[in-house]
DNA sequence: TTGAAAGCGCTAACAC
DNA sequence: GTGTTAGCGCTTTCAA
C-alpha cells in the first residue's frame, strides 16, 4: 500500500532518543507548563531532528476532539461549489477556522461508499461541528443532524437549536427600494428568491420598504423564482411580469443569477435596461459589474458572512452544551452601478 | 465540551449484547467471509438496535487507512474556491472519491493554528493521497509534498513524479484557431495566460495550428496576460494590442475571465464585438453565455476532469508504490457564440 | 467459524 | 518536574 513507507516516529521513539518518558515529551507538544526548559529544549530539538509529526487520530481517540470542522452544503444538482456565494462564503469560513487549529471535510450522506446520513458521516469522523450551508432542507438526513447535538452554524436559516447567520435581507430590500423610490420609480415589482428563508426575507423586507414609502404593491408585481436562483428562472420570472398590462418603470429582483436572466428576457423582447425597466440584483457576484449594463445590486458580503460563522461555530465547539444558539446578522451596502434610471 | 454526550456504542458493547466477541463483530463490519450468515445477522441487527457507528480514527490508527484524501488549492489571493474552474472540478472529484468512500479534507500550510507545511499537516492527518489545484508552483512547501512519497494528482500541471491531468490545451488552441480560419480570418493574435503549464500548451497550439495553417505570427501578437487569468489582466492586455498599428481581425483568449476584460477594453475604446474584432475565449464559465455579445469559447469539461482525477488519484493509492504515475487529458469542444464573424 | 491477546500512537490520572 | 499505567476503539495474527 502506499504510504506505508513513512518512516513513523511516535513519542516514544523520541523518548527513548531523548532518555525521557513518553508523557513528558507528550506535555512538550500540549503546551503543559510542568516542564523544564532545558527537557522541552530537548525534546524539541530531537523532534525536530529525527521528523516527528505527531497522529491526529492517536490524539483523537484519547481526546475525543478531532479538530475538524464538517461543510455541509446542497449535492444535487450541479450547484454547490460552483455558487459564487458558497465560495466566498466558505473562503472566509476557511480561514478562520484554520488560524484556530481546525480542518475542514465535506459532509455527504455516502459514507465508506455506501448510502448513509449526515450525522452518521459526523458521528464516524468524530466531527466536532458543522457549517451548514445551501442544504436541501426538505432533506429528512439534514433534519436528523440539527436535532443532534452537534454543534452547528446554519447560514440563510432559521433555528431555535442552533446558531444561525445570515446578511440584513430586510435591510437589503430596504436599500434597493429605497434607492428606486429616490430616483422617482413609484411602481416597483419583485422577483423573489423563492421559499428560501433568504427569499423570504427579501420579500418580506421589500413589502415592508413599499409600507413604509407608501406605495402600492400590486399582487401581479411579486413574481416568484425558484428557489435555487437560477438564471433560467430569472428568465421565466420576467417573462411573466412582461406579459402584464401594467408593467412596472422598475424591479427589485432577489438575486443577481435572476437579474441577469431577466435582462436577458427583457432583450429577447427587445426592451432595453435602464430606459424601459431599472433592475436592482442582490448578491454581486463577480459578473455583475461586466454585464451590459452592469448591474446595480446589493452586495453580500460573504467572506465576512463565512469568517463570523466560523467564529460563531467555534465558539459553540469549545463553550460546550451550555453555550446557547447565537444569531448574527452582516451588514449588506448598495452597489450604484448603470442598471437604473432616474424617472 | 460540546459533543461528549454521545451514547458511544463500540464493538465491545454489541460482543456484550450479542454474547460473541468483539473480533467477530470486527470481521461483520469488515466484510470477511468467515463469519456464519447467521452470526452476521444477529450482530448487524443489535448494531442497528444499539445505534452502533465504527470510529474512523480508531481504525485508522490500526490500518493506516484514513480514506481521507487532502486537497490542495492556492490559499493567497481571493482566488481558489472562487474561481469556477476549481468549482467544476473538486465537484466532479468529490463524486467519485465519494462513491469509493474517500473524504475530502482541505489541505493547508496552517496545522493546529500554527504554520507548517502541507506535506506536514498531510502526515499528522494521515492523508491518503493529495488531489492539486491551482497551486502556488513557487512554494517550496507545495515542491516538498510533490517529492515526497504521498499519492497525489495534479491538475494543470507536468511532473515525472505525480499522476497528472489537464484538458488537451493543444488541441482548444487548435480549434480556436481553425474556426477563426474558416471564418476567413488571417490575422489572429493571441492573449496568452502567462507561465502557468495550461497558458504554455494554449500558447504552443496557437503556434502550432497557426504554422499548420500557414499563417504568420507577428511577435507583438502575443500578448502575455497575467497568470491568475483576470478580468483586469485581459483588459491591459487587450489595451496593448489596440495601441498596435495593425490590429489583428481576430484574437484567441487563453482564458473566459481574459476575454471579458478585453471585450471590455475594447468598448472602452468604442469598438464592438465581433463587428471589429472577433474574439474565442477559452474555459466557457457560466457567464459566457450571458454576456454581450455571447462568447464563443473552448468549453473545458471541469466535472469530467475532477473525475478521471479521482480515479487515477484512488489508483495510485490503492495501487500501492508499484504503481506508476499516469497521465491522462480530456478533450475539449469549440462552443459557437456570437463573438465572431466571417470576414 | 469463533475468540484471546497484543498493539496502533497518544493522553491523562496519579504517583513519585 | 518527571514517569508509570491504563485505556481510547479498532484490527489482526494466531490459536482453538
Amino acid at each position: 500500500m502506499a504510504g506505508d513507507e513513512y518512516e513513523l516516529v511516535t513519542i516514544y521513539d523520541i523518548a527513548k532518543a531523548t532518555g525521557l518518558s513518553p508523557t513528558t515529551v507528550s506535555k512538550v507538544f500540549n503546551q503543559y507548563s510542568d516542564v523544564s526548559e532545558k527537557t522541552r529544549r530537548k525534546i524539541l530539538e530531537a523532534s525536530e531532528q529525527m521528523g516527528y509529526i505527531p497522529n491526529a487520530q492517536a490524539r483523537t481517540l484519547t481526546t475525543k476532539r478531532s479538530w475538524t470542522i464538517g461543510v455541509l452544503y446542497i449535492e444535487s444538482s450541479g450547484a454547490g461549489l460552483l455558487h459564487p456565494y458558497f465560495g466566498g462564503v466558505i473562503e472566509g469560513f476557511k480561514k478562520v477556522a484554520t488560524s484556530k487549529g481546525y480542518d475542514l471535510m465535506f459532509i455527504s450522506k455516502h459514507i465508506g461508499g455506501k448510502k448513509g446520513g449526515y450525522l452518521e458521516h459526523c458521528k464516524l469522523r468524530g466531527i466536532d461541528g458543522v457549517v451548514v450551508v445551501l442544504p436541501d432542507y426538505t432533506d429528512p438526513y439534514f433534519k436528523e443532524l440539527l436535532d443532534s447535538d452537534i454543534p452547528c452554524v446554519l447560514l440563510d436559516q432559521e433555528s431555535d437549536l442552533k446558531s444561525t447567520i445570515s446578511s440584513n435581507n430586510m435591510d437589503g430590500s430596504k436599500q434597493a427600494v429605497d434607492y428606486l423610490y429616490g430616483l422617482g420609480h413609484r411602481s416597483i415589482a419583485h422577483i423573489s428568491g423563492g421559499t428560501t428563508y433568504a427569499g423570504e426575507q427579501r420579500l418580506q423586507g421589500y413589502l415592508k420598504a413599499m409600507e413604509q414609502l407608501g406605495l402600492t404593491v400590486l399582487p401581479e408585481h411579486i413574481i416568484q423564482g425558484s428557489y435555487d436562483y437560477t438564471v433560467e428562472s430569472g428568465q421565466k420570472a420576467m417573462e411573466q411580469l412582461l406579459a402584464l398590462e401594467h408593467l412596472p418603470t422598475a424591479v427589485f429582483v432577489a438575486g443577481d443569477n435572476l437579474a441577469v436572466g431577466a435582462m436577458l428576457a427583457m432583450k429577447k423582447h427587445g426592451l432595453n435596461v435602464p430606459e424601459d425597466m431599472s433592475i436592482v440584483g442582490y448578491d454581486d457576484i463577480e459578473m455583475a459589474k461586466y454585464l451590459t449594463p452592469a448591474l446595480t445590486t446589493i452586495r453580500q458580503n460573504t467572506y465576512a458572512l463565512g469568517s463570523r460563522a466560523a467564529d460563531m461555530l467555534i465558539c459553540s465547539i469549545e463553550g460546550g452544551s451550555e453555550a446557547r444558539p447565537q444569531t448574527d446578522q452582516i451588514a449588506v451596502e448598495l452597489v450604484v452601478r448603470g442598471s437604473c434610471r432616474e424617472v
